[in-house]
DNA sequence: TTCGTCATGTAATGGGTTACATGATTAC
DNA sequence: GTAATCATGTAACCCATTACATGACGAA
């Protein structure tokens, strides 16, 4: 019992925002929406979906279909959840929180996953938050590291050292996204200061730049699992 | 009751074979001398400390002293603890553990914290072992990142790159490591089979090329609590 | 005298996993 | 027919944190 959770909780909301899914599938999308590998057991899941329901968040929808391009009638009778407005009303409150918890590793790899569906103000905010929350720690590990140097052995020493430097990256990277949001402002702004213009949608969603994707096999099961 | 864990365990047994402390000394010990800012809690620690000495691997100390330059005899009574030659073997025993479960994030971090009190070939194992475990890992990323890479927004797109970027960039570090391993053994085997030559220690130690490593501020406290 | 930090602990709680139980459907 | 995968769940456990309780010592 009590089997609430935060991140998983989070999580199962923005995905069923997108569209209503059943308890198996949802692991899957969990596994490969969050950052690298974040995985659930049904053991977690199932649970908290019951009290997702419990909270009037979702509802089950017991009939079977669901799946885009299901064409078949038989299959079998699958439990589908199913956002309710007041699960909507929630899960864009809990996006909408700006506050030093979305700083958190796993917090804030689950706020960003979900970006797409917030307004910009409220990422930057996040973004930023996450940068110097990144800061702090670099200059403890920084400090730290001058007074404890000596006492060290070297792999200790190299492990600090490759842990920093990839705190150092994750910085480079928020500054970047960051920039990315201003830019993505700044045109908003001034197209619409200047009289509307051309444009399309340009506005709250996504400005990433596109990048380079490694795409090699085209294959492979979908499980995550061991 | 049954607080026994693993990874805290190991590191408390290791950094107990560098030399005996209490408690409270070893909690800090813990966030400098793990990976980037494994922080444990009393609430962990003490319970573990006990069943350690429940299990002989450990035995309490009532004296005080226990620091260097401890020079008044005053302060306050503390408990200090000490590893067993049965602690030390059994602590010999886990280090020397190459199996996968070494390959695991935590685990890992932890392994290689002590790689200075092991034997070049298990550290060789272990590196190589939790490389491969990288690349499969990045082997199932790429393979989901290819089925599913439409049907994903912007961000959590940016999300799965970060994240494989990551991962990509650790299996980089590994390469080095394991590189410079090797160049260690064979010095040691070209010294040893070209007669005895010069040189001193060069055999068993850590061979780490020293790095370039910044240190600016040397101030701040201790702690790494909130 | 009051505050920080040293020092040790416990109880309640949190948030997850593993292993188990069950069974239908599909692919070979 | 038998293995894999789809599908849903529960009970037992694991490993940690938080909040609480207690108290000594040094410095302002």
């Amino acid at each position: 019992m009590s089997r609430r959770s935060g991140i998983l909780e989070f999580a199962v909301l923005g995905l069923l925002r997108e569209s209503p899914m059943h308890g198996y599938e949802l692991r899957k999308r969990l596994n490969t929406s969050l950052g690298v590998f974040r995985a659930f057991s049904y053991g977690s899941l199932y649970p908290c979906l019951k009290t997702l329901v419990a909270n009037g968040w979702l509802i089950e929808e017991s009939g079977a279909a669901g799946e885009a391009l299901a064409p078949l009638a038989g299959r079998r009778a699958k439990i589908v959840y199913r956002l309710t407005a007041d699960g909507k009303e929630h899960f864009e409150e809990l996006l909408s929180q700006t506050g030093p918890d979305a700083y958190e590793d796993e917090h804030f790899a689950a706020r960003f996953a979900f970006f797409g569906q917030t307004s910009r103000d409220v990422r930057m905010r996040v973004l930023e938050g996450r940068r110097s929350r990144l800061e702090e720690r670099l200059e403890k590990m920084r400090a730290s590291l001058a007074r404890t140097r000596e006492r060290l052995d070297d792999y200790t020493l190299e492990l600090q050292r490759h842990g920093m430097e990839s705190v150092e990256r994750e910085v480079r990277w928020l500054n970047e996204l960051i920039e990315s949001e201003r830019a993505g402002r700044d045109q908003q702004r001034s197209a619409s200061d200047g009289s509307a213009q051309q444009n399309s949608t340009s506005g709250e969603s996504g400005v990433l730049p596109r990048r380079r994707g490694s795409t090699p096999p085209p294959d492979a099961s979908d499980d995550t699992s061991k």
